[in-house]
DNA sequence: CTGAAAGCGCTTACAG
DNA sequence: CTGAAAGCGCTTACAG
């Protein structure tokens, strides 16, 4: 940076000026400078720059390790997307216990940070808010009044399957819910919330409602769809909240010689079109609404960072596609029992 | 830092030895200082480390925004415990035109990067070769010597599934190559090593050998089942290379009434386990060995860093998993043309 | 509009 | 084994 000054003449604070836009510089200086800029092919340091003025102009999505790996929807680069629309970077930085973020949000290394995979009870946001460090949250904690919280709402996504499986006359639903163990379906708000709104749901319309959980993987899916056939006899709806589950739970029930929608119907609630597009049939499912609830993350961080208190939660709700996983309902709950022995 | 020595009663030189182990210190004086550091809840600051050392300890991994949502593959995932477990952290850093990567590379917020998504001439590299920034590659470039690279072993995994199907007596086989447009089918090694491997090994077998071209998407799989019935008439078995058009090819010869794998047995190349475990039937698959990859490329970035010179392109083979899609091929090829009408 | 200077919080030869 | 001091490459009041 002295070199650039020497070059155009002038003292290192007015390249600053210039690189940084901080203040008015004459028209005719700023031109030398930036000439002797790419002349010299400076390149600003940012790491000094993070040092003097505390910001690096850098904000972090984090999220369990696992999770980097992706599952097919547009969170991540939505989030570097809208990052990248306001001037700014954003990495993503994986962290299991809250760990490795204490080093990012003690180090200066980033601005402010997004959570994503947060729990009812979380303990990075304690951490988060002890530090007294910005962030933002995909989801929400159990209490998150006050907190900058980017969420689906998960009731009105609800209705959208409920609302087209009951118009299409089926009155007894089953929700496939779950998570990778029991302790992950009781901490995931979006798990605990849609098994809350399927049962008021349910209630509402007079259908019977029956909860089976599963873990997220294929495999399990299958194994869900004998317990489907086995536990709720009755009913000719499922709907599908863990996603890589989904494929799965329609292959064991196609292998059980149930028809898919002819006897029963499956929803994939809050999936990707990728997954959602896999099986065969391909399922109606019910959009996750990632894109914007990552851009709206990135936006809530930035008003922070910008000094703006936290608004109330925001939430936005899923969108139903329907594919070839479901139709009309069977008459007669019974003849379906009867035709699956 | 000064707090933490005044209240330990040393110099704040003392205090950075300990915390980097850079020299040593009486034993009883480390642990004074550790005391008066976790009294005072002391956090040291990365960026100014950074700056007076010119060592982040961070390292990144960088690739197109898309790629960041993630095809399933622990790429990510197992290069971030590469990068702990020998104490750095890695972050993800999204770049498509190497626009990113230089404020990256020129910033000094990382001390190094692996490049994932190469293509044979590949920008980036020349990029980072002329500011002279350390980096490991996921992939190979044409002319690969001098690099440190980790790619697939093209040849061998290939020959992984072109020796199953001949031994399952499959005599005419269809590669079904691709990338998402024309330009990258002709820019990523991966899709070009795997067509030249395809035709070779085909013809030392004496296999008939057919190559069809889709995108990456379930979609394309399905019209690519189309012209696989249409243009390889009497071929038994398919190669798929795009991962996610491999669900879509089984479900397209599904519902044209083609038996999988009675009539055609298919084998997806280079895809995740949950990828294949999804179709039903479930697939016939060799699986990219993607742990170990991001493994090795990040061992290869900090061997980089120590100032070892690069060695020569180390290559891994992915691994057959038989599944549900492949069987023996049927006697007379004609008379499968003739079940297909 | 421009410049001299202090300071951001560390590391690291160097001297003791 | 320990400390005083220069320096990493910037930003930003402050004075002119």
């Amino acid at each position: 940076m002295q070199d650039v000054a020497d070059r155009a003449g002038v003292s290192i604070s007015s390249v600053s000026f210039v690189i940084n836009g901080t203040k008015r510089v004459r028209p005719e200086t700023r031109e030398r400078i930036e000439r002797a800029m790419s002349e010299l092919g400076f390149r600003q340091n940012v790491v000094a720059r993070a040092l003097a003025s505390r910001r690096t102009h850098v904000i972090a999505v984090t999220l369990p390790y696992e999770a980097l790996d992706g599952n097919g929807q547009p969170f991540l680069s939505s989030a570097a997307r809208a990052a990248r629309s306001v001037n700014h970077h954003l990495v993503v930085w994986p962290d299991d216990d809250g760990g490795d973020l204490a080093a990012l949000a003690g180090g200066g290394l980033v601005d402010g940070v997004v959570l994503m995979g947060v729990r009812l009870q979380d303990p990075r946001v304690t951490l988060l808010q002890s530090l007294d460090f910005p962030f933002a949250l995909i989801g929400r904690t159990e209490d998150p009044s006050g907190l900058p919280c980017v969420d689906c709402d998960i009731d009105a996504s609800l209705a959208e399957a409920m609302d087209y499986l009951l118009s299409l006359g089926h009155r007894s639903i089953v929700l496939v819910s779950g998570a990778n163990d029991e302790a992950d379906a009781e901490s995931f708000g979006a798990n605990v919330r849609t098994e809350t709104a399927f049962l008021r749901q349910a209630e509402a319309a007079g259908a019977e409602a029956t909860i089976l959980r599963t873990r997220h993987t294929v495999q399990a899916g299958r194994s869900a769809a004998l317990r489907f056939l086995r536990e709720a006899p009755t009913a000719t709806a499922a709907i599908i909240r863990t996603d890589m589950a989904a494929a799965g739970f329609v292959g064991g029930l196609l292998t059980q010689g149930v028809q898919v929608p002819a006897d029963v119907s499956v929803i994939s609630f809050l999936t990707s079109d990728t997954v959602a597009a896999m099986p065969q049939p391909s399922l109606t499912y019910v959009a996750t609404p990632a894109e914007e609830l990552a851009r709206l993350a990135v936006e809530a961080l930035l008003r922070r960072l910008c000094g703006e208190p936290a608004r109330d939660p925001i939430l936005r709700p899923g969108k139903l596609v329907i594919g070839e996983s479901t139709g009309p309902a069977k008459r007669a709950s019974t003849a379906a029992v009867a035709d699956r022995r």
